[in-house]
DNA sequence: TAGAATGTTACAGG
DNA sequence: CCCTGTAACATTCT
């Protein structure tokens, strides 16, 4: 369920509810994916108050008072559930709790999601850093030849792009999800540029307002992608919205999008 | 019942 | 060694 506007939204309102506040413990009950010990995460952040909450990609970086940083990415399908909370998580990866109450909890049923200690910042512009030029994009767009949708989302090249995510861009940017990337010209580049910041803008401000204690359910059913989303059989401007696969992934488009090729 | 779920990584082939 | 495409991962829900 994660990508960048979920994220900003999750991340503020952790932020909100436990800056100032110590760990009083940390519980890793799923540990296939993680590389650190239940041992490495108490001595690392137990004890240790929150200073901030910071979005890197498509990870959550809680920071804390000793210079530890708490990174969590929650894969495909994970979820954070703010405690306490009526749902019953059923798939635990690791809950956080603080030393008054509260806290929360992150589950996934793939079991990929996962807490990671100290994670590495690559040297790759996030989508809403400053390093994230038009210049940078335009020399990355064309540096390679493969299809735009796989481009975007390749987290070597911008991070923060994902699958649903990018179908909205290339719909409003009107270009076809396989248009090959050094194909495509420069002002259509600065449209596709343009629209990663427009509608990841527009998406976080869409969902601030989002109940806390929906975040384990209503933050991915909220009806704000115009195409990436199957309860819309058409876009707003009463276009139809198309079914494929670009890669591995499912893919919503529509006719108008223009394909470079 | 096969396929989907907002993702990443390993590996084969060129 | 670099680039690209494909499959695996892992598990529940529809």
């Amino acid at each position: 369920m994660p990508e960048v506007p979920e994220l900003n939204v999750m991340g503020s309102t952790i932020q909100k509810l436990y800056k100032g506040k110590k760990v009083k413990s940390i519980e890793i009950l799923w540990t296939k994916r993680v590389k650190c010990s239940q041992q490495e995460f108490d001595d690392a952040i137990v004890g240790s108050m929150l200073q901030s909450v910071k979005r890197e990609g498509k990870e959550m970086h809680l920071r804390f008072d000793n210079g530890q940083v708490l990174g969590i990415h929650l894969m495909l399908t994970g979820a954070i559930t703010v405690q306490p909370s009526d749902n019953i998580v059923k798939y635990p990866i690791f809950e956080l709790l603080f030393e008054d109450g509260g806290g929360f909890i992150v589950g996934d049923h793939m079991g990929q999601a996962k807490p990671i200690l100290n994670p590495d910042i690559p040297n790759v512009p996030d989508i809403e850093g400053k390093d994230f030029t038009l210049e940078y994009f335009t020399m990355a767009v064309r540096k390679r030849k493969i299809a735009i949708k796989d481009l975007i989302q390749d987290q070597k090249v911008i991070r923060g792009v994902g699958n649903a995510y990018a179908d909205e861009i290339l719909w409003v940017a009107k270009i076809s999800p396989w248009s090959v990337s050094n194909r495509i010209p420069g002002n259509k580049i600065k449209d596709l540029y343009t629209a990663i910041l427009d509608v990841t803008k527009a998406a976080s401000k869409e969902l601030e307002n989002v109940k806390v204690s929906e975040f384990d359910f209503s933050l991915e059913n909220k009806d704000h992608r115009f195409v990436h989303n199957p309860k819309r059989k058409a876009t707003p401007d009463g276009e139809e919205i198309l079914k494929g696969k670009v890669g591995n992934s499912k893919t919503f488009y529509t006719e108008s999008q223009i394909l470079y090729n």
